[in-house]
DNA sequence: CAAAGTACATATTCTATCATTTGTAACTTT
DNA sequence: AAAGTTACAAATGATAGAATATGTACTTTG
């Protein structure tokens, strides 16, 4: 018998299983539960409610899918390039999901037009990596003197175009790499400090 | 007797009034020659479709909101502080339609979705007036000597949070003028040759 | 004959009803 | 008592038939 122990690991499995299945908006409880043969009450015992399900998935899928991103931190890098590698690994990231894990990534892009825990808890993540390697850069002198934290945020703002979901659309134009290159020269050296 | 003259202008303004009575989504034709006192069949003598009226009526609609660009275009200032300027009100005319004329400001968010010809003409104006600006700045050696064209792009793309439709639930935040501030500090600084 | 109206086919949108999904509580089993 | 099921009310979503909107061909009017 392919009998499970019910835990909160094997409905994540099912869960994220019934996304990529059905996509986001089509996947409901039943479907799920059906799949690990409970009813859908079961879960609910695990999970307060559907939403804080599809949250928990959702963190960990954002873990799974910008671990790429940990390399680039502890990589031994002048700054300028480190950050430049760390939005090019970003973006990269989000144009592969989206051409590659369509359903997934429809149910980040839904999310983040709500107001998620895990998405905002991401967000920080991101900001704080940044600010760590803006932080190295100004200390080595290659970086002005400014906020590290503000500046971290003005490059995320300014690269929104290239990691927004909402312009994902976009992202399948294959100029899009080089239209981001050209941004981050631009945002770069406005950072460096010119000699 | 109020009886019209039935003429591409009289049909233009009924259009803008249904669309902001009714909001872009419920405006129907029927209700726009109602209005005029015609009936619905009378407007395809002026229009081929609805949907060229739509693009009529946003063109018109354009090309009066946007005007307030062309003084700073005769502006006298450094070309650094112009293209400053011209950013920082293309940025506040899209957040003041957002917030005072909801409906209009609809009407173009939904038309930006498609790919409407008045809307590609409308942007090709706006780079072709950066791109103008980044002229002047790269004749009197105040940035630096790259494609003018592309440094427009690239600027565009990197305010995109200001001024993307997408957005327009962040401009609410009383902080989003600073924030523009931080990322166009950021660019032009990155454009300007420093001495 | 130019400009608008009428009539109509097709496409789209509404609406009322029905089915599913969600979430809770009370019940069963080991 | 822990882990699940069953049964049900409320919210949400699907569906099909009615109503409305769009676009075209033909008719009327000055």
């Amino acid at each position: 018998m392919n009998r499970f122990v019910l835990d909160k690991e094997s409905i994540l499995q099912a869960a994220e299983n019934a996304i990529r299945r059905y996509g986001p908006c089509k996947t409901n409880l039943t479907d799920i539960a059906k799949a690990l043969s409970v009813s859908h009450a079961a879960i609910y015992r695990y999970y307060a409610d559907k939403a804080d399900l599809l949250e928990a998935v959702t963190e960990r899928w954002l873990a799974r899918t910008f671990r790429s991103l940990d390399p680039i931190m502890r990589e031994n890098a002048r700054p300028e390039e480190k950050l430049r590698h760390y939005l090019q690994e970003l973006c990269r990231t989000k144009r592969a999901c989206a051409a590659t894990d369509p359903e997934m990534f429809e149910n980040y892009a839904v999310l983040s037009e709500g107001s998620s825990r895990a998405l905002k808890e991401h967000l920080h993540h991101i900001l704080n990596q940044m600010e760590s390697i803006i932080q190295q850069g100004i200390h080595s002198k290659a970086f002005i003197d400014q906020d590290p934290r503000q500046l971290a945020i003005s490059v995320f703002i300014a690269t929104s175009r290239f990691h927004h979901p909402a312009f994902a659309s976009e992202w399948q134009n294959p100029d899009i790499e080089n239209r981001l290159d050209a941004v981050l020269n631009l945002i770069l050296s406005g950072m460096e400090i010119r000699n």
